[in-house]
DNA sequence: GGTTCTTGATCGACCAGTCAATAAACGATA
DNA sequence: TATCGTTTATTGACTGGTCGATCAAGAACC
């Protein structure tokens, strides 16, 4: 039955399985065994191309990652201001595809997940510096505290997402960006002086 | 050699053993045996004190949250007006024994877990629930959004806590309460009108 | 015929939970 | 106070199940 280089096709589907049960069981103890047969493979194949589970992992993450970049680079290339590339970044985050029960969930587990993996630790680091550039770059001009504008929108942005893992309800990504760019309006307007 | 009433110490020793061991490990994916050795005693008598693995995490969490409900009460205690109750309430969050890795680790790792375990959420959404009236009750004569200012400053802290267990360096709790303050300080002193 | 896929069977490790057995303390009472 | 039955404390040994990983063999393709 195969017909072309399976590899590829294969190692998609293993991914997005992963993430798939990730985010249903709300937990990485998810076995290779159940991604494996949400891929519609036996688990023997997992390994196969994979190598160990920890494997799997890590490029379930990295895809995650390397997919979030791809959307920030989208957004970004559509902006000229600084304001709007910040605006950008922070919508970018709670669109539907970040935001997303499954993708929340997965990106909670890998956080946890990263206290043990060096490697996975290494892979988020490489994001947080990532978004923290990326801010930094529209703040400077923006506001007078452009370090710890970024570092509370960022605080702002995992926090909204494990609250939005705990809540049974609406997703509402809509009150979520309504509240960071309030953050960011209020840090835009402060000025020097009429606080404190 | 036992003397007297072994159950108290016994399931106080396994508890603080559970926060040290998942706080170590960064994950519940603890054994009971390492839960027990922790504590000095033997897996088998972990099980008869709490039954089943489950039910202690269960004890463990809902120490966790006691101890800060606890915490919380004292601090408001001594304050008069509603803005000190708000910033009382902050401070305890980053406060040396809250924003400790261990207790940090555990709270993440519970959080991680309370998607699965509906024991587990019902307590957290009691937390959240008790969180959220303490600080309504200080910023309804404070801030124009009381809604939204609570819960932008519960994700803030909830996001500072996830940062706390990635970042490897200086724990800094004393930015963090400046941050959160910080944002209390704009949204007290956003005027109607004042921004949009 | 050799490479690429794919799986069932299986192994070894680990772990939650049980149980029977030991040991210490307690309490009554003669 | 010596003794004995009862309750409490504690453990080592065991079990049943689960899961990651391996491997040899089969099936499809080139």
């Amino acid at each position: 039955m195969p017909k072309l280089g399976m590899e590829p096709l294969r190692r998609k589907a293993l991914i997005d399985a992963a993430i798939g049960a990730i985010g249903e069981r709300g937990s990485l103890d998810v076995t290779m065994a159940q991604i494996a047969k949400r891929a519609g493979v036996s688990s023997a194949l997992a390994h196969h191309y994979f190598g160990a589970k920890d494997d799997l992992l890590h490029a379930t993450m990295r895809h995650i990652l390397a997919e979030l970049g791809r959307d920030v680079r989208t957004a970004l290339g559509e902006t000229t201001t600084p304001e709007e590339r910040v605006r950008a970044i922070i919508a970018v985050n709670f669109s539907v595809k970040q935001f997303a029960s499954e993708t929340v969930a997965a990106w909670l587990t890998f956080y946890v997940e990263a206290q043990r993996s060096e490697r996975l630790r290494r892979l988020l680091r490489i994001y947080a510096r990532r978004l923290h550039s990326n801010l930094m770059s529209g703040l400077r001009s923006l506001v007078t505290e452009p370090e710890q504008t970024a570092e509370g929108i960022a605080a702002l942005i995992d926090g909204l997402y494990i609250r939005r893992a705990l809540k049974d309800g609406a997703p509402d990504a809509a009150s979520a960006i309504a509240l960071v760019n309030d953050y960011l309006d209020l840090k835009i307007h402060a000025v020097r002086g009429d606080i404190i």
